[in-house]
DNA sequence: CTAATATTTCGTTAGTTGGCGAACGATACA
DNA sequence: TGTATCGTTCGCCAACTAACGAAATATTAG
């Protein structure tokens, strides 16, 4: 039940949706998710800690970059029920939709310049930033 | 999305979910849930008005009565699906399986019963107190 | 009509959560 | 060895949540 739980807290949060949805197309690393959900990276950092905590996505250091993935098929299987569910759930939302164009739009960019451009000024690279409040019904 | 995060917030809470589970063996009114779950009457009468929003339980009222009971199958997919899912996922929780246990106990009472037993003193009533803290895992 | 009863709503309180920036830790590069 | 860079942890604050008891609401019983 206390796993259960877990998982269903890290679940109770729209941001760390979003994040787990756009990990279904492959790992991120933070400063690219940071550029997707548009929040403080110390931010983030506390979602992904809660995702993991919760089992939901796995990480893996490479340098300074910690990229995020979810979780291979040899994980438990509640897991893996809980994401596909997701996943499901919201198939047809417009936001997640949205969030997908995103993404696409922030993996062609250099992650090294994405990380300097949160760091440094504000978007000097070529990101769009997230568009007008989508009705997402 | 809003009704999505609707029903996995109210998924988030371990009580909400004991009470949901509950329910898969026919509907319930409040004294009852009150019984099972051991808290004050307010506390779960808020608890069914979440659980009612996020569009996971229906209310009947009968007289003075309040019953709680599952969504009928023409209820929305997404519902469904959420219930199914938590069903499959704590299918073999012994905290669950012990709330079954105390839960055919308590519907074997007069509900008048219960009621009476609850605003007047303690128990008088033969419903068993729950047992020593379930190790739940 | 009045009293009793089952449930909801309100007001308060304690604890949790999400957000940020600053400080810290770890790693690569000069 | 020192410095820049990517990420995490810490400290703080505002907002939310679960819990309770008291008061309000609705309905039945006398």
């Amino acid at each position: 039940m206390q796993h259960f739980m877990g998982i269903t807290k890290a679940l109770a949060d729209e941001n760390r949706v979003r994040i787990l949805l756009a990990l279904r197309s492959g790992e991120l690393c933070v400063c690219q998710i940071v550029e997707l959900v548009q929040l403080a990276t110390s931010t983030v950092s506390r979602h992904m800690s809660v995702l993991k905590h919760a089992g939901l996505v796995e990480a893996r250091k490479d340098g300074r970059w910690m990229y995020y993935r979810l979780p291979a098929s040899g994980a438990p299987d509640p897991v893996h029920r809980a994401i596909d569910w997701v996943a499901c759930m919201l198939a047809d939302d417009p936001a997640v939709q949205h969030d997908a164009e995103r993404l696409a739009a922030i993996c062609a960019v250099d992650p090294q310049r994405l990380c300097a451009a949160q760091t440094n000024g504000k978007q000097p690279c070529n990101v769009k930033q997230p568009s007008p409040p989508e009705a997402s019904q």
